[in-house]
RNA sequence: GGGCGGAUAGCUCAGUUGGGAGAGCACUGGUUUUACAAGCCAGGGGUCACAGGUUCAAGCCCUGUUCCGCCUACCA
């Protein structure tokens, strides 16, 4: 009959046991971070803000279950953590959903008009914007959501418009036509990195642009956008090019639009690449911009905001840009001005948000200086103020500070900041002030007009790590938890989002926003592939809390988690980490049921009786408490979970539970079996909280199960390393012990003896302390191994028939009269035999080297000695046993 | 064009100042053993990309080469 205890499953089913502990947490208020004026002992990192539109996918999954990680056992070591969530506006997606919503009304934003749009916008926030917040607290986030922030909120909204007004007073924020990355989807302006270069296969066109007052003379020149050509107002050619002199300061008859642009000469003109002359579009193309502004070109726009020909094309107005670029072809084709056609890779420019093909275009545009601000935000990393992990990504951070270029920060949109801007419609004056102005400090009139666009919502992320904390009001939070502690994100974002946070806290904070950026790897599904919806190897991370529970999604991606860039996910890999959350159940299970009368408070830790095995496992449970704990603190997170999962797997559970069951199973209640209760719950107390950040709910079901003092693990302590607790001695007597245990086992399971026969088992041990050692402790060896009866002395003799296992100064004899087979016996010796001779050579090799000798540590020699006096004595035995059989 | 990262077992990856090639998964054989078959026990499997160099000693340091991935750049 089976000992279980029925009302503890077999199989951990993490379903209830999630939401119960969820909502216990946010009952006793221990997300909650208090004002603690000891900075040093407060710990505070703020979320990467997910899109309010976003719902949780693996990659978010990742970056909060190691921010929570962090947090909890933070917490445990005594900190006071902040970990404060919230949400980004995001702009342009929010807007596009919000778009296709009314679509589907048959409407588009321009028949509800502004405010009734960004009402509808905000109608939709209420009632979606919470979903991405309720997936964080599934994985078990232990964020403070008393401290809930939103991009668009009152005080962030202040946090923005104070910087906007300061910048724009320090003249770094400025107003300028200029060429930008226009979405033609999306109608708006783009930044620099929001635009997404993607190499394609494309073609180069040359065409031929005729001399006015020639007798046929033509310049030709090469482009991948013809359609551009109906704006151009120059051809460039480089002032050297000897080939074009002679047209320099000419003029050409542009094709199809009869218009005369003359022929210039300009350094920028590469004489090299196509046929060294290059037409310019002024409003289409930012090279072409910057030579117009030299030259003093005019600029034709060409396009509408929709990314159709304007009247500007003449004929061509109303047709989409490839529309168009076909019929421009057809007709330079008609008209004999095609010169030819190559094939060409180019990148082309997208949208990050929508794909669409990015158009250079020319318009009015607010911009913030960049290069002044971006100086102090260098030497903050250069002097370490913030340090980037792994280190490398800091060439990266540098490299793009080093050559910023400025930062378009107006979007035409309507979901946004507003950018607090009023014109004057009467005297033209612009105001930029914290309040809005209702009569233009100029002329009186109360003819304003405030700018219709809207800020990136990048710049009020920027803000992130004060604006969340309360500034621009010189609040508690902000004394008490800037600058945080820690940013964890990805390192597709560190333009995007860390470089500008250090940039603006600097700015406006004189400090730093975080001492810490832990870059964190990004997931691939297996093979390396990236996962996308089209390849079908999307893994949800809600699908697998579903199915697996949190714990064991959160287990797997920790231990995933290395110092490289990419880790791969598979669902094999989850599968084995729930293999590892149900182990930890299985062995909670088992104690739970061996703990049955055990009180902490009875028992009297002097008059306990340690084993040799219960100091090994202290020992080695404190090893992976300091081990681990030294990963955590270099967010070596995979390392760190390695050594739990080892340690409670591999030793506790396959070992120390094995050796500790005779005396859990005694009936009376001795102080043995008390000793090894105590030692067992020790054990599986601390690595359940060893294991409790990477494990909160099933750490917290099964130390709630068990004897504790305290409410709850997640606010316990975390384990600290004891000297007092390690015990090389007892590690190395195990060590021994082990291994005899494990040559037995190979032995049997080589000779295709079952686990169940018993043996008879003789050792043959020629050294003293050895002797000593297994005598005493012969108990273990009978506790692992089924045996009939156990010889153990110096001069035992080989019985006959004997399958041999030779370990050093040990040999293990078992007699194998109706079983064994001399020539597989005779193979299987030989082979660890040449195995033996294998590793001997090697070592002779260096021992015998004069260099080796006089060149190389002591100790090491003395290394590489020993071993080779350990396994000369191996094969000798080996040896003698063989030739017993010839 | 510039830069960064990578190449170690079938797969995914560890491998900390240079000193006995490791893990998980997969695979093979055994096993229902009083927590767990999502388990237990055992096993096979590697010219550490290639070529040089430094060193008594190189997966690790240096140089070069090849291949892969990513970022970045205004060559139309």
């Amino acid at each position: 009959m089976k000992n279980i205890d029925t009302e503890i499953p077999s199989v951990y089913d993490p379903k209830i046991v999630e939401k119960k502990w969820y909502k216990f947490w946010l009952e006793k208020d221990y997300f909650k971070a208090k004002h603690n004026p000891d900075k040093a002992n407060n710990f505070s990192i703020v979320i990467p803000p997910p899109n309010v539109t976003g719902s949780l996918h693996i990659g978010h999954a990742l970056n909060n279950t190691l921010q929570d990680i962090l947090i909890r056992w933070k917490k445990m070591e005594g900190y006071n953590t902040l970990w404060l969530p919230g949400t980004d506006h995001a702009g342009i997606a929010t807007q596009n959903i919000v778009e296709r919503e009314i679509a589907k009304e048959g409407k588009s934003r321009y028949d509800l008009g502004r405010e009734q749009f960004v009402e509808r916008v905000w109608a939709w926030k209420e009632k979606y914007g919470n979903n991405i917040i309720n997936q964080l607290k599934r994985l078990g986030s232990s964020c403070d959501w008393s401290r809930l922030r939103f991009t668009l909120d009152e005080g962030l909204s202040k946090a923005v418009r104070k910087v906007f007004v300061q910048l724009y007073k320090e003249g770094l924020i400025y107003r300028e036509n200029y060429v930008i990355n226009w979405c033609p989807r999306c109608q708006t302006a783009l930044a620099d990195i929001e635009v997404e270069s993607i190499e394609e296969d494309a073609n180069l066109y040359y065409i031929n642009y005729p001399i006015k007052d020639s007798k046929g003379e033509i310049i030709t020149v090469a482009t991948t956008r013809p359609e551009t050509m109906l704006g151009d107002t120059a051809v460039a050619v480089h002032p050297d090019d000897k080939r074009y002199n002679k047209f320099i300061g000419k003029t050409a008859i542009l094709p199809l639009m009869d218009r005369e642009i003359p022929i210039l000469a300009d350094s920028y003109v590469d004489p090299e690449f196509g046929t060294g002359a290059v037409k310019i579009t002024p409003a289409h193309d930012l090279n072409d911009f910057e030579l117009g502004k030299r030259q003093k070109l005019q600029a034709i726009n060409i396009l509408n905001k929709n990314g159709t020909m304007n009247e500007q094309a003449g004929r061509f107005k109303n047709l989409s840009v490839s529309k168009c670029r076909e019929k421009v072809l057809n007709e330079l084709i008609k008209k004999g001005f095609l010169n030819k056609i190559e094939d060409y890779k180019h990148s082309i420019g997208h949208c990050y948000r929508c794909g669409t093909i990015i158009e250079p275009y020319l318009s009015k545009q607010w911009f913030v200086k960049m290069k002044e601000i971006a100086e102090p935000a260098i030497f903050a990393v250069e002097e370490g103020r913030t340090e980037f992990i792994p280190s490398r990504w800091d060439k990266v951070y540098y490299d793009w500070m080093r050559n910023i270029k400025d930062w378009c920060i107006s979007r035409q949109l309507w979901w946004g900041h507003r950018i607090p801007v009023w014109y004057c419609q009467d005297c033209g004056e612009i105001m930029v002030e914290l309040e809005d102005p209702t009569i233009c400090k100029k002329c009186g009139s109360h003819n304003l007009l405030q700018d219709p666009d809207v800020l990136d919502t990048w710049f009020s992320s920027a803000l992130w790590p004060f604006s969340t904390l309360g500034w621009p009001e010189e609040t508690e939070d902000l004394k008490c938890f800037y600058p945080t502690s820690v940013l964890v994100t990805g390192f597709d974002i560190i333009f995007f989002w860390v470089a500008r946070m250090i940039m603006m806290g600097l700015k406006f904070r004189g400090e730093v926003p975080f001492k810490k950026v832990y870059i964190n790897p990004l997931i691939k599904a297996a093979g390396g592939k990236k996962m996308s919806k089209s390849s079908g190897n999307v893994i949800d991370p809600l699908t697998v809390i579903d199915e697996y529970g949190a714990d064991t999604l959160r287990v797997t991606l920790a231990s995933l988690t290395i110092q490289g860039n990419y880790i791969c996910l598979s669902e094999e890999r989850i599968r084995g980490f729930r293999n590892f959350t149900n182990k930890i159940w299985n062995v909670s299970r088992f104690s739970i049921m061996n703990l049955k009368g055990f009180d902490i408070d009875k028992i009297e830790k002097d008059k306990l009786k340690m084993t040799l095995v219960d100091k090994w496992i202290i020992s080695k449970l404190n090893e992976a408490i300091k081990k681990s704990t030294e990963y955590l603190n270099e967010f070596k997170y995979g390392e760190a979970a390695k050594i739990i999962y080892e340690f409670s797997w591999n030793e506790f559970c396959d070992w120390y539970i094995e050796f500790s069951k005779p005396r859990l199973h005694q009936q009376k209640d001795t102080i043995e079996r008390q000793t090894s209760q105590y030692i067992l719950w020790f054990v599986l107390e601390n690595t359940l909280r060893l294991l409790h950040p990477f494990m909160p709910f099933v750490t917290e079901e099964i130390w709630q199960k068990l004897p504790h003092k305290g409410e709850s693990i997640m606010v316990s302590p975390w384990p600290k390393y004891k000297e007092e607790y390690e015990n090389k001695d007892a590690e190395d007597k195990m060590d021994k012990i082990m291994s005899i245990i494990k040559t037995i086992r190979n032995i049997k399971s080589d000779m295709n003896i079952p686990y169940s026969k018993e043996i008879d088992l003789y050792l043959n041990i020629n050294e003293k302390d050895k002797l000593k050692l297994i005598k005493e402790n012969i108990y273990y060896i009978e506790t692992m191994i089924k045996t009939k009866s156990i010889e153990v002395g110096t001069e035992i003799k080989k019985p006959e028939y004997s399958a041999t296992g030779v370990l050093e100064g040990i040999e293990i004899f078992i007699p194998l009269k109706d079983i064994i087979n001399i020539s597989e016996e005779i193979a299987r010796l030989e082979k660890k035999l040449n195995k033996i001779n294998g590793e001997l050579n090697l070592i002779y090799k260096k021992i015998n080297n004069n260099d080796f000798l006089s060149r190389a540590p002591k100790d090491i020699v003395k290394k590489e000695r020993d071993k080779a006096n350990d396994l000369r004595d191996i094969k000798e035995r080996l040896e003698n046993n063989l030739k017993s059989f010839k």
